[in-house]
DNA sequence: GTGGCTGCAAATCATTTGCATATAC
DNA sequence: GTATATGCAAATGATTTGCAGCCAC
């Protein structure tokens, strides 16, 4: 059941604890880019002793190591994803929840190219979601 | 002298004071994509009786109205930027610093075909400036 | 056994709010 | 004159820090 997680702390050298592997899993499978505070009132129920400070430092760990990676669209708290391919994200000013958007930008190489040094790449839209739209027209 | 952020103000009907015309001015004259503290430091200094208060005021109205723009890339505290056409930005890792990026990128288009209503469409990088990586070559 | 995790409480930092005064139009 | 902007201080909310006890290896 944590197997594939115990996998992905092993290969980046990162002590395996149960809230570590809660946190990944949970991550990996809720793509709704949730707070630390979202993350840490929905672990807490199955486990009433985890506190918010170890929720903030596993996340912490994670992303250095690449394995789930921060998005700050709002500004106003980090939002966290598990990391696959490069994607981007849609925030909805009406539902205000942030989807995925898989879109390519054949462009980013010419960036590289002028000499710089790409770590990451990010990006995000603001606007109304399919959801929404098709909610009016109805 | 500032009759070019007067006409910026009254064309978006926002109120005239002396504030919204330095912070607008301070905003296009600095592409720095400065904080609400470096904002508020820098202009405090030739106008000792600015409040912090008065910049977030600012701020919030002169973005309301799309005359500047907010990012967030750190997600630590918000960044300010004069609004010009569609950029990017690139913050490096060395450095600090957050510069503009050029990019296009011809497929936010499918994007929008696939459904969405899109408003705005940021992007940033991060990695390693220019600057810094010609720094470490010599 | 030991160093690295965890949890609590207190501290910090950015931002927001309430309210009385001052100012643009 | 009136609605709105300003400035101060206090409140809030997210995150960080200090430290004592606990657990994975």
């Amino acid at each position: 059941m944590f197997e594939k997680y115990v996998e992905l702390l092993k290969d980046n050298n990162i002590k395996i604890t149960t809230h570590r592997l809660e946190i990944l899993k949970y991550l990996d499978k809720h793509r709704t880019h949730p707070t630390v505070d979202e993350i840490y009132k929905e672990l807490k129920k199955s486990n009433p002793a985890l506190s918010k400070t170890t929720v903030y430092n596993s996340v912490d760990i994670l992303q250095q190591s690449g394995l789930i990676q921060s998005i700050n669209i709002t500004g106003s708290e980090h939002r966290y994803d598990f990391k696959r391919g490069m994607h981007h994200h849609f925030l909805c000013n009406k539902c205000g929840q942030i989807s995925d958007i898989d879109i390519k930008c054949p462009n980013i190489q010419k960036t590289i190219d002028s000499g710089y040094w790409v770590e990451e790449v990010h990006g995000y839209f603001i606007g109304i979601c399919k959801k929404c739209l098709e909610k009016k027209n109805k």
